[in-house]
DNA sequence: AAATTCATTTGATCCAGATCAAAGTCTGAA
DNA sequence: TTCAGACTTTGATCTGGATCAAATGAATTT
């Protein structure tokens, strides 16, 4: 980790799953009371971490998983010349670092798009709990192979879409996301940058831009720096509806 | 299912991970001989499929995993108007299915490309079995954590390769696989047409099918059909050299 | 408020790879 | 052995989106 990754535990924060609004989307769903207490048991709660901070480099020893709480991040890997290559945003609910259990290191960066409150979940713990709670364990394969289908639907996107599409996808994608998480669907902010937008979707910064501009021209969407309100729903989901993934349903969350 | 899918239980096989070539591939690694026994007890073996038998369809309840034992599996999704987007290929020891956990259904097709044999893992006894065996929980941990990572590489190999990179990418990968498994590394034949691998790839068939004679010309392969002999290893390396994925060993395999 | 920096927009040009088209080539069935 | 259908190769053309270039706008610092 860097020199400003350093993470400093807060004794006497009460964590509470139970309280939690993300519960259903996050680990806990499944689970029943004295099995989500035993789970708070080990989850370490930190201070929010700022924007710019990393929160795990490649390299770095696996030690947990990550779910966002409020905030946001961005994962990326990064070429030798410095450019990077944004994989994945991960909202509200979303688990992070699943990619590192394989070989017990992480393979990317992560890095907080704005200030987040993130739940850490040592990984051993989280195992070792799991050999007693079966729904636990279940929730767990549940979730890894919900983040293996989110990925195939990404692959199958990149390999068959156009930029226009692939917009829309992913607006779409956030608003279902938001809303799921008690936000608007159709009024909100973006955390990352256009540039951001582009290298998780393949495409230039200029394009995203033209793409916003467009949509705009055309209704879809009101604009404005990153605030973006949806205006016609209808006209996005037309934009990738002659497209089938091999999952439709390709949010992380329950 | 189709009409043509139905898969006859053979009684009598005797199911060895323990004397099985890809056990170290595969869900018996890091087990002690005593869990693989108790994890071939729950292991069905059936007669091996035919070329173009359909394994499962999008929508088929998920019951079982699957573990290819020779031959080859290739993944798709369909679009209503008939043709095929090309999600992976699964070879000996490769992990079929795990997309499926998420919402116990099958997201995607899977047929076999040749006659292939194949171990089936009834999802539940081996959910039930993982409680009691630390290590196979952890062994299924990791093989979707691998499947993340490998998806993560495929995603970041369609955002920022050329056509040329891709078709690399693609053969270093198989040359890879087949090593592992015992195979020559540098002379194979593909199961697959060269339609499979541009859907795959992002790419049309005739890019495959150009690149494939340039590689040719540059001394880099030998091709002839889906015979594929590699020249120039160095060459194929040279062409990925510059990039850096999340993760460098994309291969589901331990 | 002015200055510096960084993100975004908009315009002009270019090219890798798609698409269209047609000619081989292989395979399995009859 | 011949035929039909499915692959594969090769050629010609076209285009979506990249790249290059520059102006504009926001945010932060001085």
């Amino acid at each position: 980790m860097g020199a400003n990754s350093k993470v400093v535990s807060i004794d006497g924060i009460k964590v509470a799953c139970g309280n939690c609004s993300l519960a259903t989307l996050c680990l806990p769903f499944g689970l029943d009371t004295d099995d989500v207490e035993r789970l708070e048991k080990i989850i370490k709660r930190n201070r929010p971490i700022q924007r710019g901070h990393v929160l795990f480099s490649p390299g770095d020893k696996f030690q947990s998983l990550y779910v966002i709480k409020t905030g946001a991040v961005k994962t990326f890997s990064q070429t030798p010349s410095g450019d990077e290559h944004v994989i994945g945003f991960h909202l509200p609910g979303e688990m992070l670092g699943l990619d590192a259990i394989q070989n017990d290191q992480h393979g990317c960066f992560a890095k907080a798009l704005e200030t987040t409150a993130i739940c850490e979940l040592p990984f051993q713990s989280l195992e070792q709990l799991s050999t007693s709670i079966p729904s636990l364990q279940h929730q767990m394969l549940r979730l890894l192979s919900k983040e293996v289908s989110a990925e195939a639907s990404m692959i199958s996107l990149l390999n068959n879409s156009t930029a226009e599409e692939r917009l829309a996808s992913f607006l779409l994608s956030l608003s279902d996301r938001f809303k799921r998480r008690g936000f608007s669907a159709t009024d909100f902010f973006l955390a990352m940058s256009r540039q951001d937008i582009g290298s998780y979707l393949g495409l230039a910064l200029e394009t995203v831009s033209r793409l916003f501009t467009r949509f705009q021209e055309h209704g879809i969407l009101e604009v404005d720096r990153k605030h973006v309100q949806i205006r016609d729903m209808d006209a996005l989901r037309l934009m990738l509806k002659h497209q089938i993934f091999c999952n439709p349903s390709a949010d992380q969350s329950s």
